[in-house]
DNA sequence: CTGTTAGCGCCTTCAA
DNA sequence: TTGAAGGCGCTAACAG
């Protein structure tokens, strides 16, 4: 690897001469500046990004911390964060914090020590506090999808509450009554609220809440199937159902594709998040898709601002995105 | 931040020992061991990553090229090549070629720029020559689930051959004659290895290949759909189906959905790939499942190994891993 | 066992 | 407009 000293010695300049011209700072003659550049093409030169790093004292690097690596939903987020952040010079370092807090704590202290700039983190739980002292510490801090109670982070969101009434609201203007809700774990925020707006949707219809059509299991794709199971086994079940996110919709699918043909003609459904093998769920009829890139580039833009200081500290901004409802028309069987 | 001077002022002892202490060197005193750690701790002192890399020249860090985030089975081969390299003390640099040959260039120069010591790849062509150069600087470079022609990198694949086999091998032995091949791109090499596989399992059984039974749309999901409804709109389609990877497998599976029940129960299938909702495939009766986690721990120890000289220069090791023929029993409807 | 010293590659005063 | 020199934090000789 070829070093700053090298290209000089090639371009007969001083290091300090080379540096002026990879930092463009134009007091440098226009003829050196021509030698600089042409020993830099010669020699194959790239800038070490450590030692820049280790004498500007920035590491310009990221960690972005999501549940799971296998979600999609996640993995399109971080796909459009990392560019925007290689567009600005910066490295988003992904961590997994495998849907636990622990996890979480273990990969923030991983990353700490990578020396990152800034961190973009979907929340585990409620408690942010182990965040604390890296925010005290300056380090600008995004939560996105989630956000912890108390801590002044920044926060980008979607309107869980809107979207998830709207969802229910087109079942109810389809002419459903009986509609149940799987949900996953009422600690967990986006399942609180999208349980809001399935609340106000029935209650802006005057249908009557009833308690029994509520299930949770779990977020995980297996929750959704025992929500339904045991949704369905009821005297008088729902007709209608509302799935907080894909992975439960996908555990609850799989459940109504074991149940007789007749059973399943009676069911339609609704649920929020949206993929491009959503088409292949059947019975759902309408999604609740959220502006992934838009939250992604967002959330990206949030932590380059706050590291630019163009945003004035201390200031936690929160952003609710709308979503999008989708209607599916499947393909009459 | 608190460096190793200050660590070194306040156990009132030299930088160098405090080093010593950090890099489990053994020759220095326990009372002047235990006094750094005290400090460490009090100052909640952590190396500093890059100034270590600079003076050690080497810069712990190894890159991953993908060609997709948002697919199951790259993020999972991910997760586990992460968690081996984290051990050993590098950090995985991910990227994404984007499904293209130009994408991959561009990440690779990306990655060079970081200074990775290392690189898994899995190939987007059949051309790796943009790889030799960085061979030659003797960087250790391993192709995993495809692999270059012309490039002396380790690979480490399946056995596609065989797994197509297999998968068809099982149609045949519930009966079945009639049977389409539904690939994607026959230059890419693990279509292609699965098609022989197939052609083996009907020429076993003495079953002639009809062209007209093999159909290629390209590797997406939605090549599976229009491959697939070209093959059910012939006068007399196969009764069974062999799919080359699951993305095509989504696609035919959506194709199958909006079938009239009578045409869907007459239809079997099977696949190459397994993920955690493939029970959600109707009609998918096998499913050829790789052992992701495998082959993404011996692809990160083939590049440590490499990386710490274990294994000879030059010598580059293809291995192949084995399938598993997975049998799912769908409920009845 | 321990400290001093030099230097990894880069950028930035400071002087000229 | 330019170069010399110092230092970012760390480790590895080299002395003692």
């Amino acid at each position: 690897m070829a070093t700053i000293k090298d290209v000089a010695l090639d371009a007969g300049v001083s290091t300090a001469t080379v540096s002026r011209v990879l930092n463009k700072d134009f007091r440098v003659s226009e003829a050196k500046r021509r030698r600089v550049y042409s020993s830099i093409e010669k020699l194959d030169y790239r800038i070490h990004p450590f030692a820049r790093t280790l004498r500007l004292g920035q590491s310009k690097t990221v960690g972005v911390i999501i549940p799971d690596m296998s979600n999609f939903f996640f993995m399109n987020l971080f796909e459009y964060m990392e560019e925007i952040f290689r567009k600005n010079g910066y490295t988003a370092v992904l961590c997994s914090s495998r849907n636990s807090v622990e996890g979480e704590v273990e990969q923030l202290s991983y990353l700490m020590e990578k020396q990152v700039e800034g961190l973009v983190v979907v929340p585990m739980g409620t408690d942010g506090t182990h965040f604390s002292p890296i925010m005290e510490q300056g380090l600008p801090i995004v939560c996105v999808d989630r956000t912890f109670t108390d801590l002044p982070a920044d926060s980008i969101m979607v309107d869980n509450e809107e979207g998830g009434y709207k969802a229910v609201r087109a079942l109810i203007d389809d002419g459903y009554r009986r509609i149940g809700f799987v949900g996953g774990d009422m600690t967990q925020m986006t399942c609180y609220e999208r349980y809001l707006g399935y609340c106000r949707a029935l209650q802006e219809a005057g249908i009557p809440l009833e308690e029994e059509f509520v299930s949770m299991s779990g977020m995980a794709m297996h929750g959704g199937y025992y929500s339904m199971k045991e949704m369905l086994s009821k005297e008088n079940p729902p007709d209608a159902f509302f799935f907080v996110n894909l992975m439960i919709c996908l555990g609850a699918t799989q459940l109504i594709m074991e149940q007789p043909k007749e059973v399943q003609d009676r069911l339609v459904c609704a649920s929020f998040d949206d993929a491009f093998f959503s088409s292949l769920l059947h019975r759902c009829r309408y999604f609740v898709s959220q502006p992934v890139e838009e939250i992604g580039v967002l959330a990206a833009n949030t932590v380059l601002n706050r590291l630019n200081r163009k945003e004035a500290a201390g200031a936690a901004k929160t952003i609710r995105l709308n979503t999008e409802l989708i209607q599916i028309t499947h393909k009459e069987v």
